[in-house]
DNA sequence: CCTACCGATCGGTAGG
DNA sequence: CCTACCGATCGGTAGG
């Protein structure tokens, strides 16, 4: 139980920085201490191996979800959210590497449990911004747009962030949150024109 | 010259759909109507394939931020990268895609140039922000770090973004150069309690 | 958990 | 541009 937990582990490491494809079973046995076909003893396949570990980021990710307690107000749930978001990606960055990039190497009925999860969790920030756009707090948008940009600046942090740089998940956490709720609260279009003032 | 090419965009797509270590050769022979060997009259390698398709989409980028008017005001000149930077993604999904998940397993040599176009073409961003900083459109931030929440938001489009879906590139590109503008404009801490006000 | 092995497939080349 | 081939490596299994 304990090699198997590090066989995930060592995986994760692997399929993140040299890929899924590119990485060997041969690879991750020497990195484990072990010969290639010992393996099978823990684990049933690649592909398993890969589920485990994109799965386990997806309990990460709805974990933190859940943990935001359900009476906040929209914009102080958004801020747990976004933070909650942040701290998985720093705290698993291996894991949440191959969440992100490794994930479509799934089969497609491994494929379809994963996008169920990851639908869940987009709800929370989806609906959140619904509840802050009924509530008045942001002006009248398309809150399945609006949650697509949020997830997306929310995201692709796993691509740039390094754990020993100077920058802690405290102050990445509270910016990025301050630059998300600005956009929220602010988001609309242009002054438009006064109707019928010219071409 | 046209048979070069036709390698190429095949390549593109069968590497942004599967992978470019999941992609052989054959598969993308076949894609092509030759033989596996054939291919080799076209090009040098698996690898120098995939730099020129990922150096091409870095030419897309960097041809639209170069034609923006330089003497736009900070605001405007951000909208134009916004919708130049959301132009080439949409008008060449397989390629963007294959710079943004493939670039990785180019070797060093490619790497490091393809990082060095990259920095450049991020160069736009952080420099129009930190402009604008400087002219008080924007409160006072950490240049970088805006600009990275700006990329960030734009580059994931590819994750999502379907070009036959309902969202057209004016409406995704305007909807998102509000959404950024207004973050970027209004990003500062929740108010701060006046000095010597409390604990 | 190891040794030894399986068939399949890989990127690339020689020779025409 | 094809045929035929190269050595290397792949994921996985049998038998112990």
């Amino acid at each position: 139980m304990s090699r198997r937990n590090e066989i995930l582990d060592r995986a994760g490491e692997l399929f993140s920085t040299r890929g899924f494809h590119a990485t060997s079973m041969r690879d991750l046995a020497e990195a484990v201490g072990l010969q290639g076909g010992s393996l099978y003893a823990h684990i049933a396949s690649k592909e398993d191996l890969l589920f485990e570990i994109v799965n386990k980021a997806a309990d990460a990710f709805l974990r933190q979800a859940e943990l935001v307690p359900r009476d906040l107000e929209p914009e102080a749930r958004l801020r747990a959210l976004v933070r909650g978001h942040l701290e998985v990606i720093v705290r698993e960055l291996p894991r949440a590497k191959v969440f992100f990039d490794e994930w479509r190497f799934l089969s497609q009925d491994y494929q379809r449990r994963i996008k169920e999860r990851r639908d869940a969790y987009e709800a929370y920030f989806r609906e959140t911004i619904a509840t802050g756009i009924a509530q008045g707090l942001f002006p009248q948008q398309d809150a399945r747009l609006a949650s697509l940009f949020v997830l997306s600046a929310l995201n692709w942090v796993y691509q740039w962030y390094h754990p020993d740089g100077p920058l802690g998940l405290e102050a990445l956490s509270e910016q990025y949150a301050n630059l998300i709720l600005a956009a929220l609260r602010n988001a609309r279009p242009e002054p438009i024109a006064a109707p019928g003032s010219g071409s």
